[in-house]
This record gives structure tokens, sequence and C-alpha cells, in this order.
DNA sequence: AACTGTTTTGCAAATGTTTTCATACACGCC
DNA sequence: GGCGTGTATGAAAACATTTGCAAAACAGTT
């Protein structure tokens, strides 16, 4: 059974400055700036801290234009490997700065990313990080009349109005798409996540597309096709494309997990990868690497980015009116494992003598 | 840039009530209890609200006795698929009791989760979850002090001092192991994890081996191993005990995790499954169902056990007197896909003729 | 012992909100 | 007009903490 606290109320900072013989004022100090209060003063207070049980209460202290000590991170979701990385990072480099961490997933819903703001703004939350660059008005205007640092991850783009932390994603579309078309592929799926409110999906698309369109690729319609990002719901879609007639020599996985689902929908269809179908993802996730053959991918620094938005935010909180401005893009890297090579499809077929 | 707000402080809720011509307790009342102020009044504040930004500071009401409306939950990991789906679950049901959730991981230490429980008290969380039902002392005494709900989450055992909501990692451990002893397997590697901070792993573990032992199976020490919860790492470590003389027949994985990375190291050791391999995992993750073959699994309820936990601390904090003692146990589905099968090394030598 | 400079502490005001109690008002009834 | 009934609002106290200012304690120097 949950027992209920014995006191009525919980101790406060003035129990434990009666018990230890001092005022709250000292007690506050000993908590906020241990050094300025005398060693023996200290021993007293922690001693009374110690007897009867004092936790201090962070959260009043927003009243008196003090920090609480929590940090709002609004995610698109959680319920996936794409940002568990960061998620991870970013987490424990705010523990070590004396930080928690406040999360909100908003399931790719921009709508209700803002009211998610809100919400973390009546928790007055210190700082705030967004993932994307594209957020409705609403939003920004919030956190801009809360005043709170804040920062926006996972994309980047220079000069923008907030900091940003993040990569490239038109690069990272073009990488890859590269890395396919040097091996000689031109008949490509093109497998990206859906772009409504996902301006990253949507960036690594237009840089893969422009990618092929400047090897005089012409894609057409039917090898453009959007992705859920879940690995069965992917797997089925693209199943469905590699059975219809004519199928492409490569796969263009907009992230990992559809690069994955590309995998096992090869192998469900018997289809050899690579030597059927090559395929390449983006993100390097958590155990792309440990996939048979390993996925070739272009890696994003992940956890990089967790690290680097963490110390960000809570260097903005610390000197507020230091007037920094954070806008880092992390480098991206080609993975090359074993699930691309040239299309064999042409030399296969060659021998044989095709028409 | 970050703008800082013009004004010093944000509006409070006296600026509120001033512009709308009402007293502070006027639009306290508004928020937390609308039907008792008149129309005409609401639309007034409505108004003053709007034109000032005003964002209420759920921080301090913790002050007046009030809830923050916050609710932290202490999990091992966050970069795992293990308890990804319950997070969000958890998450999701929590915003729509209007909470916010607070998220603490520890890596699996429990010294370190005493200090995250701390941390959350001091932020005045409505409530706490955390996973497992072992824990320290001082972890214990501290919820019991702060006099907050808390429940258990992830494994269950009845009658405890502590509301729990979760399933028997024994009986996982058992279901998963009595499949492939039904199946007439023999040499079994239990592949599991780290036991130390894991009741979880621990549980499941016994309930497996007690399995085995009642099947009249001695399991020699070689074939009972750790494993890390990655999937790369799994799969180097169950890679090595399979090229060793002797290859077991199935491999019991202690959750999907490592049935994953026992999937990937047979297929890197061209080791057929489940032909030559059978491979039964503990949770039926996101994206289990995806592989090929389909991964047989214990399926544990972790969107029903995320839910059932939101639920039920909501409403201890909403009717803390009302007694309600929270004891579920989520009840276990065995999955049968493509992994497992009747060992087929005593067929396929008997004919060849084996001394 | 008086003086000076520094360190340590206490007093009291201030913070934003909730809540209890009291008041004001409108309405209907005797 | 007096009285009750009910609803809508206001005044003020309470909550836990921080902080500017001033007082006190202390250490060192004459």
């Amino acid at each position: 059974m949950v027992r209920l606290g014995k006191r009525g109320r919980l101790p406060g900072i003035v129990d434990v400055a009666n018990r230890a013989k001092v005022s709250p004022a000292t007690v506050s100090r000993y908590f906020n700036d241990p050094d300025i209060v005398r060693y023996r003063t200290r021993e007293r207070i922690r001693k009374a801290v110690d007897e009867l049980g004092y936790v201090r209460n962070r959260a009043v202290r927003s009243m008196v234009g003090g920090a609480t000590g929590s940090i709002g991170l609004v995610i698109p979701t959680i319920d996936n490997a794409i940002f568990s990385e960061m998620l991870q990072t970013f987490s424990s480099a705010l523990a070590t700065h004396g930080r928690t961490m406040l999360i909100a997933a908003h399931g790719y819903d921009l709508a209700r990313e803002a009211v998610l703001v809100h919400s973390l703004s009546e928790q007055r939350v210190d700082a705030l990080a967004l993932v994307g660059l594209e957020h409705r008005p609403e939003t920004l205007v919030q956190i801009e009349r809360q005043g709170i640092p804040a920062a926006m991850l996972w994309n980047y783009r220079p000069g923008g109005d907030w900091p940003c932390i993040g990569f490239d994603n038109e690069l990272a579309g073009r990488m890859a798409a590269e890395h396919l078309l040097a091996l000689g592929h031109r008949d490509i799926l093109f497998a990206t996540g859906e772009e409504r409110s996902n301006d990253r999906a949507a960036g690594r698309r237009k840089g893969a597309l422009e990618a092929a369109r400047r090897a005089g690729l012409a894609v057409p319609d039917g090898r453009r096709i959007a992705c859920p990002y879940d690995i069965r719901m992917s797997k089925e879609t693209i199943a469905r494309n590699l059975q219809d007639g004519g199928r492409p020599t490569a796969v263009f996985a907009g992230n990992d997990v559809i690069a994955q689902g590309a995998m096992f929908a090869a192998a469900s269809l018997g289809i050899r990868v690579p030597d059927d179908l090559s395929i390449i993802g983006i993100g390097d996730f958590r155990g792309s690497d440990a996939f048979e053959p390993g996925l070739t991918t272009v890696r994003i620094p992940a956890r990089r980015i967790g690290q680097l938005a963490a110390d960000a935010l809570v260097e903005m909180i610390d000197w507020p009116n230091a007037g920094f401005h954070h806008e880092h893009c992390c480098p991206l890297e080609l993975i090359v494992r074993g699930t691309c090579k040239a299309p064999g499809g042409l030399l296969r077929s060659a021998p044989g003598g095709n028409a």
C-alpha cells in the first residue's frame, strides 16, 4: 500500500532552519551556494536535512525568478529507433548538468506540437528543444513570449532565427543517392518518409532526387513512394513495389527503419541483397550494423547532436545575456557495409543474351 | 537569435486580473473550475489571457498543496526497443489526462536510480513509476516520505507493498522454454540479460531453467550465458557460442533484442533458422514480426502496461484516500511465427548413419 | 582596547497562485 | 419591505523559497 506522509505536509526549509538553529535564508544558501556558509553551520544543516528527510522544492524557484532545473524536449516519436540514441545522450548529458528532462511526443503532428510546447511552458521549463525547423507560428510565438532559450535539433540550415544543431538532410539524401548512382544504378526505388509535418524527410527526398536529376536520371512517379517509419509497414509497402513488373535494382531508403523493412521485404521474396538488389539507408541506427549483410547507410551523429544540444541549452540558461548563437552542422559519413554493389542485372543478363 | 521576453517578467495571474477587471481569484477559478465563473466574465478573462499571452504557472501550485501535473517515470534505458512502446503509451495516456511525463534513465544502475528518484522529488512530481520490483531501500524510503503515489511496472508479484502492473517474468521464461522443450529440443543455449540490478532478467532465467529441470534436462554452465541488451553485442556473443564444438539446436533468448542478435549470428554463420537452429525470444518488440522468418516469441503487453500504469497513477492522484491497491498481472501470449521447429539434426543425421 | 575589513548570518519583502471566508447581488416568496 | 436561497466575485491569508540589505561575528592590526 502507498503510505501517505505521516505529517500533513512535507518538511520545508523553515523546519530545517529551526532544527539547525539557523534562519531559512541560510538553509537556502546552503543549497544554492554552499561555499558562502561556514563549515560548522553547513554541518548542522546537513544533519537537520538528513534527519527530517527534507528535499528541496525546485518547482517553486520559478516563482522567484529562479530556474526549475527541467528542460523540455519535444520530439515526433519515442516509439522508434530514430531518436532513441539522441534522446539517451541528451538525457544523460542533462543529468550531468544537474537538470532533468521533460519529454513530450507529438506523433508528427505540428498542431499537437504547439499544445505540447504550451504545456511545457506551464511547467516552466528552463529551456526547450524541438526537432526540425518547421513549426507552427504559434509554437514559435509561444517560445519567444516565454523568453526561454530554445534550440532546433536534427536539421540544419544556416542563418535561421533559431539556434540549430543538426545536419544537412538534403546532403544526407544526396550522399546516399550518389552512392547508388556511382555504383551504376539507373532504376532506383525512392522510399522516403511522409513529408507532411516532417521537414527532415522532405529534405532527404529533395537531395536524393536532385542527385538523380543531375545524373540525368528521370525518376517516374511509380519509383517514389512514401513509407511509414515502421519496419513491418515499410516491409509490406516495399514488398509490393518489388513484386510489380520491372523490379528496381536498388532501394534508396529515407532512413534505416525503412531500409530494414526493405531488407526483410527482399528476404521474404527471395531477392538476394546485394546481388539482386542494393539497399541504402540513412541513420545508422543501433543494430543496423548487425544486419546480414551489414546495412550500408549514411551515419547521423545522433549522440553528438544530443550532447551538443544539452551543452548549448545549459550554456544559454546559465549565461542568458551572453548572446551565443549556436549553429552546429554535424558531419555525415557514408558507412559502406554489405548491402550495395553494382547492379548485377546487366552483367548477368548480358551473357545470356538479352535481345 | 533567441529573443528574451520584452518585459522583465512574464505576465502573471494578477496582470490578467487587472486587464479583465476581475480579481486574481476569479482568474484562478477560470482555469481550475471554469463552470463556476459566469459566461460574460469568462469571456473577458479569455480575451485578457489571449492579449497578454499569459500561460499559467503549474510549477507553483505544488506550494499551495496543489498538483504540478507532472508524473515521473524512472526507467533502466530509453536507448532501446525494450521499453519504447510502453513509454509511448504511458506518455500519451498521461497527456490525455492533462499530465506531462518527466523521464529519467539510470542505465540498470540501482544506485543511480535512487538519485533520480530524489531529483524527481525535487521537481515535485505528483506520482512516480519505476520499472521492476527490486530497488534500493533509500529509494523506497524516499518515495514513502514524499507521500506520493507510486507504482512498480513491468514485473508482477502479488501481495507486495507497492502497486504493481506488469507480468510474470518467470512465467514468460517458462513459456518460451517449454515451447522449445515441447518441440523436442534437448540442447538449448540460454542467453539471458545481465541479472545484476535486473529482476526481470533474473526471473525469466529462473523460469526457463526451472522448465528445463522439470523436463529432466541438465543445463551445463556453457549453455548459460549473459548477453547485453544490444543487437550487435548479442550477435557477437551468440555467434561465439554457436561456433564452438557441439552447436545447440535452439537458442532461448531473454528478450527479443537478444533473439534478433541470435538471428543475425546464425545468418552470419550460414546456419539456417529454423532448420538448423530454433530461436525464441521474449517481448514481441516492434519489428520482431517483420523478421524473416518471423520471430517466435512471448508477447509482453507493453502498451497495456503503459496504459494501465498511467490510469492507475492518475486515479491514485485524484483520489488519494480511496485506498486503491492496483495489482495487475497482464496476460502473456506465445506468438508462434517461423523461427522454431523440431530439432532437425537427429533426423538428418540418422539417415546418413551416425556411428 | 579600539579600529578596520571581511565573512557569515538574519530580517523581511517579494514571488504567483490557490483557497477560505465573506460579501454582493438577483430573484422569488411571504 | 424583510427574508431566505443561490450564484458570482473579491479580499486576504497561506504556501516555500530567494535575495537585498543590514547587522553581527570574527580576524587581524594598531
